[in-house]
DNA sequence: CAGCATCCCAGGCGATACTG
DNA sequence: CAGTATCGCCTGGGATGCTG
């Protein structure tokens, strides 16, 4: 934590350390994190191997780790199968289905918006170059 | 760019790396970007050295770095003025007020769940001890 | 299959010094 | 005042190898 106890300039610094919204950013702002939750609210539940396949690109550890975090926020649940070989499914839970319903809106406001952000950027490196 | 040219397993990396969500949580999860949208959005334009003193523990690097992003984006506008010590002001631009709406909703589900989750993760933790 | 442990490197970020 | 430039640390995260 880069807060410890006192802090120098509290003005926004406790608003943004204590903020739930704060809180929030440091989970969805994880990339795959939002791309789990995106990921299992469209398709059901889904075992860690469809995760891993599904999520190109994810490194294992990430995925455990992310997984994990989710758990402990109480996003998902882990259901343990413990058949021949061990089966482990994720779900969200109804929690992480109202993260996902708000996301839901910022992905609308992406696909809104970001052609405007792009020409934004095109604008500014054009003028910048 | 984690993805260059052919990706070996396109099926969700090729959602993610293109979808404008994602990329608009590229921009919002970055923590200084976030802060200094709500900054703004309350406060009204803002001088940098005011942007500095009030969002506590930013580095000027991350506070330029963060602006100049948000400039290119299109989120704020920078205005330059030439007195004799200079004087710049950042102001949101209509799509910046637009952002602040969105993550307004963010910091209403914050406010509302964030205590389930902190209570999920007490509970995870004193399982897992 | 579903992880955990270890190693290791790139680059993100803070600290510091300098400029128009 | 509002930055830019440089350096160096430190950690996030990929790669690899091992286990129940």
């Amino acid at each position: 934590m880069e807060v410890s106890a006192q802090q120098p300039k509290p003005q926004f610094n406790a608003f943004a350390a204590s903020c739930p919204s704060r809180r929030l950013l440091d989970t969805i702002g994880d990339k795959w994190v939002s791309l789990l939750i995106v990921a299992l609210g469209l398709r059901g539940p889904l075992r860690y191997s469809e995760l891993s396949s599904q999520i190109a690109g994810v490194s294992q550890k990430m995925l455990t780790q992310s997984l994990r975090r989710m758990e402990r926020d109480g996003l998902v649940t882990r259901t343990l199968t413990p058949s021949v070989p061990v089966r482990v499914d994720y779900e969200l839970t109804s929690l992480g289905q109202s993260l996902l319903a708000v996301m839901s809106h910022l992905k609308e406001w992406a696909e809104v918006h970001m052609p405007q952000v792009e020409a934004a950027r095109a604008t500014y490196d054009a003028a910048n170059r």
